[in-house]
This record gives C-alpha cells, sequence and structure tokens, in this order.
DNA sequence: TATCTCATGTAAACTGTTACATGATTTT
DNA sequence: AAAATCATGTAACAGTTTACATGAGATA
C-alpha cells in the first residue's frame, strides 16, 4: 500500500500530525497523490501500530490539542526497502473519457461541457503549478539542491497540465467542428 | 460509480460476456480505464439485479458456455443520465512520483532503475498508439464517422504517454547530472 | 450572524485487489 | 509436455468514499 509510505515520505522530512499531512498532500504532491483525511487519520493508526511511528501529544492554546507524529528508525527502514521495489504502473481511471468514448449518446455540448469544467480547474493548477516552478528557479544555485527531487515531481504536473490543455483545446474544436 | 457506467458503455456499443468486456476494456480503453475480470463479473451481477442488462447463455462446441449481456432501457436511460452530470476532476495516485520526492533517501541509480522500467513499457505502450492512430487516419471520411468520439479518447492517450516520456528524459537527465 | 479554518475522529457502504478454484481447447 | 487462451466465478482482505460527529477560534 503506497498511502503509507507516501505518509512515511513526509514524515520522514517533517514531523507532523494528521492535519498537516493532509495540508502538505494539497499542497505539495496534489498533481500526483490525494488522499483524503479520513484516509490519513486511518492510516496513521495503522502506522503507529506497526511502530513505523510514534505519536506525541501537543497542547496548543486557543486551538485544539495536535497529534504530532515523528517517522521511527523501523519506519524509515520500510521506506528505504519500499523505495527499492519497482513501481507498479499507473493505473488510471478517467471518467470523463468514458464519457467521451460514448459520447454518441448526448448532444456534443453536453460533453464540451464536461470539458470547459475541467479545463477551467486544470487552468488554474497551471497557474499554482507554474508559480512554484518560478520560485523554484530564483533560488540560488546553493539553495536548489534540497528542493531538486520535489521539482522533479513539479515537471511531471506541468507536463501532465500541459498536454491536458493542449489535448483538450483540439478536442474542444474537432467536437465543435463536428456540429 | 463510475465502472458500472464503463461497462454499460461497452454493451451500449455491442453485447457481450464478462469475458469480451475484459479483453475490450485492455484493448480499447486500457489507457484511460482498467478493471480487472473479478471487479467486472462483480459488478455485472450487481447491473443484472437492478436491471439495467439482461443475460443470456450461449453454448459454444469446443467452448465454456458464455454468458452474453445486454443493455437494457432502462440501462441506456440511467448511462445517458450519468453522461449529463459532470465529471469529477481525475484522480492520480502516481507511487514513482512518491518515491522521486522522496528519493533522497536511496541512490539515484535505484530511481533511474524505476524510471526506465517505466519507459520501457510507455514506449511499447505509444506504439500501439500510434499504429490505432494510423488506421484511423488510413480510413475514408466517410468511414470516420463512428470512430471520431473513440479518437478522441486515443489521442488523450497519446498526449499522455508522449508527455511522459518527455518528463521522463528530463528527469533522468537531470538525475543523472546531478551525479 | 455566518462561514472558514483548525483539529480529530467513527461507521457504514462501496470499490478494488489478491488468492484460489475449475476445466476445456489451442498453440508452441 | 507446457503454456496460453477461453470462460467463469468465490472469498478474504485492503482501500476509499460518504456521511456523521464534535467543538473552538478567527474572519467577514
Amino acid at each position: 500500500m503506497a498511502l503509507k509510505h507516501a505518509i512515511l515520505v513526509l514524515l520522514e522530512q517533517q514531523p507532523g500530525s494528521g492535519y498537516d499531512l493532509h495540508k502538505r498532500f494539497q499542497q505539495h504532491m496534489g498533481f500526483f497523490w490525494q488522499a483524503s483525511h479520513q484516509q490519513i487519520y486511518q492510516q496513521l493508526k495503522g502506522l503507529l501500530t506497526d511502530g513505523l511511528i510514534v505519536g506525541q501529544d501537543k497542547q496548543q492554546q486557543g486551538k485544539p490539542d495536535r497529534k504530532v507524529y515523528h517517522i521511527t528508525d523501523s519506519g524509515k527502514q520500510e521506506l528505504i526497502g519500499w523505495m527499492h521495489q519497482l513501481s507498479k504502473p499507473l493505473k488510471i481511471n478517467d471518467t470523463l473519457l468514458v464519457k467521451l468514448y460514448g459520447g454518441h449518446l448526448v448532444d456534443s455540448e453536453v460533453l464540451l461541457r464536461d470539458l470547459q469544467q475541467q479545463q477551467d480547474s486544470y487552468r488554474k493548477t497551471l497557474a499554482v503549478l507554474q508559480q512554484l516552478e518560478q520560485q523554484y528557479q530564483a533560488l540560488a544555485e546553493s539553495q536548489k539542491q534540497p528542493y531538486r527531487l520535489p521539482y522533479l515531481t513539479l515537471r511531471r504536473g506541468i507536463y501532465h497540465v500541459q498536454g491536458w490543455l493542449a489535448w483538450a483545446e483540439e478536442a474542444s474544436q474537432l467536437l465543435s467542428d463536428w456540429q
């Protein structure tokens, strides 16, 4: 299971609570890893009982208590072992494409509307990713080093979103042409 | 649930058995929809009890019996209703990128090996997709019409795979440069 | 006054994966 | 003789989603 390991990757970088982890997933891995807070809390339970992480309660003034988790040595070993295994190919289940595939059942406007809705959110995502890229590129060479590997994943996100948008324009055009 | 609807899309085009459907998923939708035969058999059961499909046993000489399913009117209505709903954004959970993100824990060779493994399979996929595209383009305009919408999904597959390969080259290069 | 963010969780339902099971025909 | 393809499924487990639940402080 990769969610467990994705959590370990984040905790290896820096300890954090379930809430923190959810935000970090959204902010830094949102374009290649998605996990709900419920899932994260459930996995943290499992990681705790397996001894791969430890947790400590921290009180805060004015805010609810947080349970801050740290990776253990055994967790780090588990993570390194996992990294050495070859990855399974990415599984894609794309609802929009199923609809396009069977799109003869509806007006093309129905398909175009769905395409456009996604286009809007992809454009916003692209803007965010490009801003992150600029932030990285603006760093001095000596400062870049710790962000190199995350930068590679960012580049993947940019390729993905740009490819999607280019395709969507082509597809919208063709759908409109065919009436 | 989209698997149910993906099955309905295939059955609306042409009746078929669970085994057929599995093959059709692999051959025509493999780059945007993946489903195991176990999943398909389970979903067919549910579709049957919901009255969205009907099945009939067909004997074959020398081979096991097949249960051939047909979409019902109610199934077609369900499908059309589903098509009118806006799609949820594609969920991507990419293990390889999680490994890259936390890749400081291992030698870059470990990461490169994983990248190359996937590169090999993406290259093969690209060849298949491009061949399908040529088959479509070779058709006379009058013959293309029924394949137009599937062609749009094929284009998406090509964009995706080409984008992945371009990124992988860039990423491999950078990983090697950084030692 | 209402909504958003912080912060944590449970329970039920649904979906998906892995392993097992069977057995005939066809191809290498 | 072995492996692949045809053809169907069950059972146990793992993972995900949706709905529910609580409650404080900050912001509009």
